[in-house]
RNA sequence: GCCCCGUUCGUCUAGUUGGUCCAGGACGCCAGAUUUUCAUUCUGGAAAUCAGGGGUUCAAAUCCCCUACGGGGUACCA
């Protein structure tokens, strides 16, 4: 029970969720199903004035959506709760106020203006500015003031932080799981904020209490967090806390599929692809970004490719189910470099992932997709219809313009094809097919149909491509769709004489 | 600027302890086959002098160093 893996994802809840996030999260799963132990979703809302509305559902909603089950955390509680920073709010003070008796940090009064103030005119001189061993001591702070003085800025009630104090000369150093050993010199680290003016904790105390509180094993996160991960060390360390630090994993990001930089928002509008598992409708600015449900992938689509971005079991296998990702992931075959996002393998997997689906569910949705658009057909047709369409498409929602002409008469010809196919007497041929076809009698009217046309052809020397594709355009409106014959039987007699006798009279050549 | 991390086909990557890699797979691309059409499918092809330069070694994509380039960080944001 002691050494039971538990990791966490630890989301803010600034916006929606971005696939970046969602392959951490993904990764943080895999390793703790596979270790049998604890997945927990911790809300990390520690600035207020980054709170977006819905931010917290949207992302609930996205890992049901996902197919990924938290053991614990917001929305399902567990015995390590609150797992909201702001529902523990009143548990930070005392961890930093700790530090300071520990004389591992200090209070720091120096107000956000000054302290911008001294960062401009440092950056004019070409340099940065920096809170840190070099500097702390000329700012207003408890290690540069007298105590008295502290004392008396403490009582009056003024606006502090509390700052953690690194000291001069050391070498921190920690093993990362994908990056391997990593040093940094303390010198050269600033002195963080760990708890704000505003009474709440930022982002590292708050991050390292709750990870040793909630007893978090590995902390699989970001590369964003690497530069970051010696304070943090260094903050186990300061609490005494060590013994049980978690592991660290820090993952490469996703980056751009074209330019430079990190996939952003704007990366996916510019391109055409969503960067975000659900459709997100912000509050503010009332913009929408597409979403991976409903551009229309399978969930499970979204969770492989984004499983092989980056990671692979070193076989040629591409396509895993969730289970079989869980078996075979490891976090020694994650690769440390980023990499850029591929929407063309998306797709890929997608149409992987379609072909695996039921006829019969995806009849039964693209059934109601007909009612909606008022078309009135048998679900039988539309069965029929699936199977003959399934594989040519990518995503459910190409069913429609991949079979439309089974449910609608053409209304025009593809003038390339007309052109190409449908020569001055051509009408006059087809209007004798025509004949012969009425002729034919009803009962397994398609199959004999082609045979006669077979025959026909034949016979009278005809050219058969002119034919069938003449006959094809009249039926879909362009040379395009299945194998002819599966055409007919599924429009049947009727149908298929009134469209070639319609062809025939509109065309007209 | 400074700090950290990285660098194999256009893209995602294989390449665990250096030799069997004049570098394998997948997506995409091109061609052929099948489909008398389109799409699918199948077969084949082009595509990385392993970022560049130095070492070490009988032998390096694989080890070491330097440079370049890319990414991240450098907030009372996470």
């Amino acid at each position: 029970m002691e050494n039971r893996v538990r990791v966490r994802f630890a989301p803010s809840p600034t916006g929606p969720l971005h696939i970046g996030g969602v392959r951490t999260a993904l990764y943080n799963y895999l390793f703790a199903k596979q270790n049998d132990g604890d997945f927990l979703l911790r809300i990390e809302d520690t600035d207020q004035t980054r709170f977006v509305e819905g931010a917290e559902e949207y992302i609930i909603e996205s890992f049901k959506w996902l197919g990924l089950q938290f053991d614990e955390g917001v929305g399902i509680g567990g015995p390590y709760g609150p797992y909201k920073q702001s529902e523990r709010k009143p548990l930070y003070k005392d961890y930093a106020l700790e530090l300071i008796n520990k004389g591992k940090a200090y209070y720091a009064f120096d107000t956000a203006e000054e302290l911008a103030a001294k960062r401009t005119q440092a950056e004019a001189e070409k340099k940065t500015f920096q809170y840190d061993c070099k500097t702390r001591m000329s700012l207003k702070n408890s290690l540069s003031l007298p105590a008295d003085e502290v004392k008396q800025l403490l009582d009056s009630g003024i606006p502090y932080v509390i700052r953690f104090k690194f000291e001069e000369g050391e070498t921190i150093e920690f093993d990362d799981l994908i990056r391997g050993h990593i040093k940094m010199e303390s010198s050269l680290l600033d002195d963080k904020v760990l708890y704000k003016s505003d009474g709440m904790p930022t982002y590292h105390l708050a991050n390292i209490v709750d990870d040793h509180l909630m007893r978090i094993t590995h902390v699989i996160r970001g590369e964003e967090w690497l530069p970051s991960c010696p304070l943090h060390v260094s903050l186990y360390r300061a609490f005494g806390w060590e013994s049980d630090m978690p592991q660290f994993a820090h993952l490469p990001l996703i980056l751009k599929p074209d330019g430079k930089g990190k996939l952003s928002k704007r990366d996916g509008d510019r391109l055409g692809f969503p960067v975000f598992p659900l459709e997100w409708h912000d509050p503010k600015s009332q913009e929408i970004s597409s979403g991976y449900r409903e551009s229309g992938y399978l969930p499970q689509a979204v969770v492989n490719m984004l499983a092989l971005l980056g990671w692979n079991d070193g076989t040629e296998q591409e396509i895993f189910s969730l289970d079989e990702l869980v078996k075979k992931f490891s976090i020694e075959r994650i690769s440390k470099h980023g990499a850029k996002f591929d929407m063309e393998k998306a797709k890929w997997f997608n149409h992987q992932y379609l072909q695996q689906v039921d006829d019969d569910v995806l009849a039964q949705e693209y059934f109601k997709e007909l009612q909606q658009k008022g078309i009135s057909t048998s679900y039988q047709t539309v069965m029929q219809v699936v199977s003959l369409i399934k594989e040519r498409c990518s995503f459910a929602k190409e069913l429609w313009q991949n079979s439309d002409y089974f449910f609608v008469r053409p209304a025009e010809y593809a003038e390339k094809a007309l052109k190409k196919r449908w020569k001055e007497g051509t009408s006059q041929v087809m209007k004798t097919i025509s004949g012969h076809l009425h002729n034919i009698e009803d009962n397994d009217w398609a199959q004999k149909a082609e045979d006669f046309l077979m025959d026909y052809i034949q016979k009278n020397e005809l050219n058969m491509g002119q034919i069938m594709n003449c006959l094809r355009l009249s039926v879909v409106g362009d040379t395009k769709g299945p194998n002819m014959l599966d055409i007919m039987q599924v429009l049947g007699k009727d149908e298929i004489l009134y469209r070639l006798d319609t062809a025939i009279e509109k065309i007209n050549l």
